[in-house]
DNA sequence: AAGGCGTGGTC
DNA sequence: TGACCAAGCCT
């Protein structure tokens, strides 16, 4: 096995991940893909796995190759194009960012940290991971990869906390390696590590490259002190409900009038509390006369 | 600053 | 089977 590259001060579980990630790090397209390439997969991962984002992104890949291309398309198309992928308002989002890309930056992502947060649909995790898997450079990356990876490997916790706190950040950047480069393969290895091996529900330390070292192995692999709050039960949701309405409004061919959008959800309270929140939100766009459709 | 926001695979 | 979980963001 080629040692990793190490840097003065780097902790010393770096080159062991890395090491790891060198060896059996998933072939994944959007690795050395353009920033572009790079960022609509961002979004795209956002909350989704990566088996049902491959499909999606060579898609747009393949229709939308830059920026500006998206932007000039309609937001229909792209919320027509994101399918079934899930919370629509992301594809929303990476249309808009495409059009502030092309209008404020001359078609070209942004390289640093402050202008990627700028966009819209782009936070903390999204900008850190632009400027290491795009542009190669040192930035924290807490996912929830990482931060379980973290979280156990350090921490000697079963998971992280339920948002990124304060004392994860410094932590992660006290250990993190300081070269540009360094920074941007350990940011990769970590995040792979967390999704392929030190998984949530069940890791598989026998193969572990951290078995030996890790703080929570050591102490026995301890349960979580407190149970986290239950996600909310999507059966019956209002989730439930704003899906179907744009599954149909995806599959017509133009408008839809309210008695169309009926066949979405029985309960007309509900129906219409879901409706109004997807136009308030701009994933639908009310015409005259109570016909939809979905915003051009 | 918790909770809303889609969808589907897994166990 | 139902509950958990998935490269988060926004308010």
């Amino acid at each position: 096995m080629t040692p990793a590259p190490e840097s003065a001060g780097t902790a010393p579980i770096v080159p062991a991940v890395v090491d790891w990630f060198l060896e059996n790090q998933r072939p994944l397209p959007w690795r050395g893909a353009d920033p572009w390439g790079v960022l609509v997969s961002e979004f795209m991962l956002q909350q989704t796995p990566v088996h049902r984002v491959l499909p999606v992104w060579h898609d747009w890949q393949e229709r939308w190759p830059t920026p500006s291309a998206l932007a000039d398309a309609s937001v229909a198309d792209a919320l027509r194009a994101w399918g079934r992928l899930g919370y629509p308002r992301r594809a929303r989002r990476l249309h808009e960012a495409a059009t502030a890309i092309t209008e404020n930056h001359e078609g070209v992502v942004p390289d640093s940290e402050e202008e990627l947060r700028a966009l819209p649909g782009v936070g903390e995790y999204t900008a850190a991971a632009v400027m290491a898997f795009a542009y190669g450079r040192r930035s924290i990356v807490l996912d929830t990869n990482v931060r379980r990876v973290l979280a156990r490997a350090v921490e000697g916790r079963a998971l992280p906390p339920a948002h990124v706190t304060t004392v994860e950040r410094t932590s992660a950047t006290a250990l993190w390696p300081t070269s540009d480069d360094v920074s941007a393969l350990w940011s990769a290895s970590v995040m792979e590590l967390g999704a392929l091996v030190c998984t949530a529900r069940s890791p598989e330390c026998d193969v572990c490259p951290l078995q030996s070292t890790c703080a929570w192995v050591r102490a026995g692999r301890p349960a979580l002190a407190h149970v986290p709050r239950r996600q909310a039960r999507f059966e019956g949701s209002d989730r439930q409900v704003r899906g179907r309405i744009m599954a149909l409004l995806r599959d017509a061919d133009s408008f839809l009038t309210a008695s169309a959008l009926a066949a979405a959800w029985p309960d007309a309270e509900q129906r219409d509390r879901a409706l109004a929140g997807l136009v308030a939100d701009g994933l639908v766009v009310r015409h005259g006369r109570g016909s939809y459709s979905l915003p051009e």
